[in-house]
DNA sequence: TTGTAAGCGTTATCAT
DNA sequence: ATGATAACGCTTACAA
């Protein structure tokens, strides 16, 4: 190993002439130390370049200040996005992010929640995939706190946040019988996670509410190839559809893409589409999709806040509303 | 603070019916533990959901195997890329990142390395922004690896990976030539990061060379709306360009996009247009850029095998190529 | 191979 | 308000 030697809490004890605990105190906000003492600790710290041992610390006061953040995909627009959000809450309520990458398994889940309870995290957020019972149990009895996002699953303990999927699909409905169309399509990946199924399910409730069966078709993995994967599928059919609603924004834009320049429909005159996330590319102009805004900002600040609370917690779960924006992939907005 | 209780190796001991010492061996790679013990050890601590904890290993070891990502604009397609890398091959490496989100002041580089400090972490990846050289220093002297990527900087110490930005800009004029095109433009932004000023400058350069005179503009932060604003002033001049080196992708989607839909121009027939970074929308249907490959797996690579190194380790320098990928928005590929 | 004991850099308790 | 001292959970000599 490489010759590490930071300064410690003791050095600046020396330097400054006080004890030890003098220092700590003096790191420790609301602890009982003299402005005098503080002022003497502080500068000599400052000369050191001293930081506090967050390891130590986390040892002794059985906190680390980390929270682990579980994500599959991380360079995908809406999850980078979210990740955004979150490291910016936790850092500003004091707390930093452990980023753990995971493939799409179960079991990559799994021996992230493990990594995380190495390193003694205060609290896990997960994004993407679903671990173990087992594992989420043993968390919770740790004194670990879980966050879910978009992950459905009703187990008690974790803080669950979702959004009104079902709902928002009905209302997608309701904007394409309104723009005139009838053949209606849902363009879905093959992940089916909780929140894609609540779109589809939700999906096809509404249309059937209002008498219009819908096409479904599932294709590979939630992204701008599967999107065109599915156009070609779709697009070929002999009752062609007049609208498609994509379960995320990613597969929209394949989707728009193939449509534009392989089928030389124009949108949304011959063809309506909504996608879901609004990620940024929804709004540039080659696109203008009318899609969901996934609540980011809401989402982190939910998360934060629960896992900042002092004392034992409660889980509990949390629907949050998306909103449509209109752009100008539906007629008559 | 909640009721935190992790199960320690002192319960692990006594479960398996061993001292304490035989948990840490059973754990520990290479040291001298009978299989008899050691699988005694294991089943105990499988039972009871044993974890090693980082926090206090890191404290003894000396070593915490955290390495802190520093980086702004984490949602952004290029970043969020190189993230997903780095947070792969670390975890390849055995490490666990830890994610630190900046705005784009060196001062808030400077508070993230703080943080990086106080987790002892074993390394720091700077992505964005450019600390202090004191802070630098303090990093380096208590042995604590830096790793510089795309921020030039020539202090001795850690290891910097840059690409060849000006030797691509030069082949960018040439196939400008190429294609028959003599107006030259650079659309930038006003980030001033060495990269992007070595692109500009490279550009500058190689035209000179040809003979020929490139208009510069710069304008915001590198994202999507500067590509449109800087399409705006481009397009409107009485001399209009017919070529255009943006100097990130980002920048050139949103050129594009105005120069298509507002300024109704036909890409590469009536300009061409080149980009830097190959994100996942240049290869979209919609824009098909001709852009420059960064070599992220690569970079990371690099990052990680040099953190990983054993002993006192040498700061270096590396510069790495980059392909330019051919698509459609230069004519004569 | 195994157990005992010392030490890592903190914070918390307890006198003073 | 301040300084000694005992944890915290681990690793690693040092003995056995």
């Amino acid at each position: 190993m490489s010759q590490r030697d930071f300064v410690s809490a003791e050095e600046v004890a020396q330097r400054a002439g006080v004890s030890r605990s003098a220092v700590s105190r003096a790191f420790t906000p609301g602890a009982s130390v003299s402005e005098a003492t503080r002022q003497k600790v502080l500068q000599a710290a400052e000369e050191l370049g001293y930081q506090v041992n967050h390891l130590a610390r986390g040892l002794m006061r059985n906190e680390s200040g980390i929270v682990c953040l579980i994500v599959s995909d991380v360079a995908t627009p809406y999850r980078s996005a979210l990740l955004r959000e979150l490291t910016l809450q936790l850092q500003l309520a004091g707390k930093v992010a452990m980023l753990i990458n995971t493939d799409r398994s179960d079991g990559s889940v799994n021996t992230a929640l493990q990594q995380a309870i190495r390193y003694r995290a205060d609290a896990s957020v997960i994004l993407s995939g679903l671990p173990d019972k087992s594992i989420t149990q043993l968390c919770l009895r740790s004194g670990q706190r879980l966050v879910l996002i978009n992950r459905d699953e009703d187990q008690s303990g974790p803080l669950h946040i979702n959004l009104d999927d079902r709902e928002a699909a009905a209302r997608v409905v309701t904007a394409f019988v309104r723009a005139g169309c009838s053949r209606l399509a849902f363009a879905n990946s093959e992940a089916g996670t909780p929140s894609l199924m609540a779109r589809e399910e939700g999906f096809i409730a509404a249309a059937r509410d209002h008498g219009l069966e819908v096409v479904v078709e599932r294709h590979g993995w939630t992204g701008y190839e599967a999107g065109r994967v599915l156009a070609q599928r779709l697009l070929t059919r002999k009752e062609r559809p007049d609208a498609v609603f994509c379960a995320t924004d990613l597969l929209a834009c394949g989707f728009m893409d193939a449509a534009r320049h392989q089928f030389s429909l124009s949108i949304p005159q011959q063809l309506c589409v909504v996608g879901f996330d609004d990620i940024e590319q929804a709004s540039w102009s080659s696109y203008r999709l009318t899609t969901f805004s996934q609540p980011v900002a809401a989402i982190a600040r939910e998360a934060v806040t629960w896992l900042s609370e002092n004392g034992v917690v409660q889980g509990k779960s949390l629907r949050l509303h998306s909103d449509l924006v209109w752009r100008d992939s539906v007629r008559g907005g």
